[in-house]
This record gives structure tokens, sequence and C-alpha cells, in this order.
DNA sequence: ACCTGAACACCGTTCAAGT
DNA sequence: ACCTGAACACCGTTCAAGT
């Protein structure tokens, strides 16, 4: 095993996204970084070309994975049972064993990201699954529902407060929630809905 | 009209909400907010302790708006109606005329306001609201429901990309999904969940 | 290739001093 | 009461210099 050569750079990614999820990317300081590592602060500008890089470093394999996620819904039919397969693929990599803590980054720091670039990259890719996800009905309810029915997944392990719930009971939690939300889109436009003055203008 | 004695705190205020919300808090300097009303820097730090503390200035009139909310729906019999109507006053103070910056600033800002005592405050609300809208039936669905309920509100600005949609169709819109939410919450236990059709509990 | 030391401009904050 | 000027420690970033 070799952790000299190549271990500093990959120490430096663990800890940050340690430290910036814990405290969040602007709360943490270079300095605080490389005190764990028993470097200096220039020693990181060595390995990467700022403090947003590192960020970059860490969230290109999971852009790829959404790219593959998405990729893997436009070869499949529009259907119902699509978006619910999409949506359960969706929750295996915020919960399954690979990077939980990469997803996690991203709940955290959603404000920050959105002047990074690959926050906006990001970005990007959960509009492009969200789309994906309402994927036959371009409605701006089916939208919403797409959008929630992530939100769903994202929103399952801290807002919901119970004593001893597990990891997996969260995942479940928010793929029934989502489901119904998916269900919803691409159904025949409502005809008793919930206020039927307003009618909303159609095309 | 008096506006060399207490208009620079509100000029203050007035500028600072703008800039929080439109390029983040942390990314703010307070030198660009002095520039901005040609005071210096240390002027600021005569109207308000710190920078947070700015924050706090314009947080606190909501806090009351919120307790206003949830002690109104306290009040009220634990029906799927109430319900209703609590998401639909809250669309009021998100969408309404008065403050809607404030609301969105804490949309933009939900990282920051973790560490600021004020957006702690801000988050126990939300929480207090979200369990006011689940009043009733605390299993962990009822409130990864109620939660989603309350981002329909929030997401339906920036989530639903629609040409020349108007903010009244956007309130529309999200109470539609909210409401379908709310439906589903003090329903009896899923005999049959997610499959069969959209059907859908009705209260 | 890998890292240090010292400097840079900027940040939030403080405080004595001015009117 | 209201504000300035100058200083403080800290931040991200750069760069010549060391091995």
């Amino acid at each position: 095993m070799r952790e000299s050569t190549g271990g500093t750079r990959e120490r430096i990614k663990a800890v940050a996204l340690e430290l910036f999820t814990e405290q969040g990317y602007e709360k943490t300081s270079l300095r605080e970084i490389a005190e764990r590592l028993n470097v200096t602060k220039a020693a990181l500008y060595y390995h990467f070309k700022s403090k947003d890089d590192i960020v970059a470093s860490f969230v290109e394999d999971r852009l790829e994975q959404m790219d593959a996620l998405t990729a893997w819904a436009d070869s499949q039919p529009a259907t119902l049972a699509t978006r619910r397969a999409l949506i359960s693929r969706y929750a295996d990599t915020m919960f399954g064993g690979d990077m939980p803590s990469v997803m996690r980054f991203f709940e955290q720091n959603q404000t920050v990201l959105k002047s990074l670039s690959s926050g906006q990259q990001m970005r990007g890719r959960m509009m492009r699954l969200a789309s994906a996800l309402c994927r036959g009905d371009d409605s701006p309810a089916a939208q919403l529902r797409a959008t929630l029915s992530l939100f769903a997944v994202h929103t399952s392990w801290f807002a919901v407060r119970a004593p001893g719930i597990s990891d997996g009971e969260r995942r479940r939690l928010a793929l029934e929630v989502a489901d119904e939300l998916l269900a919803a889109i691409g159904a025949e436009p409502d005809e008793d809905s919930a206020s039927t003055s307003t009618a909303g203008a159609r095309g």
C-alpha cells in the first residue's frame, strides 16, 4: 500500500468533505484543513488550484453518476413505472454505501454552490433529472411534482424526527411519498381541481 | 418627512436584504453595503452589533408572523380543511405584497442561517408549522408530507420554468400540489399503498 | 514532485476620536 | 446621536525558495 505518493491529495479531499459538510463551505478555512493534515495552507495549493477546486474534485464523480441515471431514464418508456424506478435508483445513490456524504454536502451547501461552477453543473443535472422524471408531461404542475419527489429523498433524512429510525426506513418513507407525487404526473388534467374558478391557461 | 433621523438604519436593512438575497450572505461584504450608502464600514457598527445582527433585524417581524400562523392553526380543529387553510395563509406571506423578499432571502441562505441564531429560530418556526400541519397524525410519513407541502410553496418560484408565468399562477400551482400532500395526512394507514391507481385518500 | 515562509489584498470587528 | 480613521486578527491566494 502506497500512502506516501498520491496520499496527500486524497487526504485533503476526505478532510475537506467532512468539514465542509459539518460546518459549511464558507465557515471552514483552509488553515483548519491544513492543520488537520499537518501541512501548511500553501501546501494545499500544490494539489488544488483553489478552494472551489477541492469541491469540484469530489463533485465530478457524482456528475457522471447523475448523467448515467438520466441517460438510462431517457432510454426507457415514459411510464409511471420508469419514473418510480428512476427515483428509486436516485435514492440508492443518496442512501447507498458508496458516497452518501457527497450528496449530504450538497444538501448542506446549496447556497454557496450557486456561485461555484461545479455547483451550477450539479444544479443542471438535478434539473435534467427532474425533466426525465416528468417526461411526457411538460406542464408546470408536473415539473413541481417531479422536483418535489427528488426533494422527498433529500428531505427524509433531516425533516423526519423519530426515535431510532434507520436509513432504510427513511429511504422507504421517501419513496412512498415520492411515488404518490409521481403518480400524479401524466394523469389527465384535473376536472374538479381544488378551486374550479382560476382555470389556468392550457398551452 | 424625516429621512435624516432614523433613516440610515432602515436604509442599511433595505440594502442588506437586497444584496444578501441576490448574492448570498457570505459573498456580500459590509464594505459593499457601506459604499452603496456613502458611509464607512465602521458606521454600520453604530447601528448594528454585527453582520449577523443585520439579519436578525429583518427576521424578527417574520418570526412573529410565523408564530401567529401556528397559534391560529392550533386553535382550529385538526382537519384537512384547517391544513389547507394554513398552507394557503403561509403562501400569502410568501407571495403577498408585504415582504416577499425576506422569505426569499431564507430560501437563498439556508446554509449560513444554520449557524446564525436568528436562522435557528426560523428553522424552529418552520418545524412548528410542519407539526401544526400534521396535527393528529404523528407518523413519520405525515411529517414528511407536511414538510414537503411547505417546500412546494418555496419551490414553486424557482423549480417551475415556464415562459411568462405569474406569481399568482405559481401560488395556485403550489397549493394544488400541497393540497394533495396534505390530503394524505391523517388518512388510515395504507392497506394497498403506492400501487393501485392515483386514488388518494379523501379526508 | 512536494512543500515552506513570507507576502498580498480583502474580510469582519473594535475603538478612540471627531462633530 | 451619528459617523470617521486607523488598527486588529483572520481569510484565500501567490510565489520565490527549499528539498
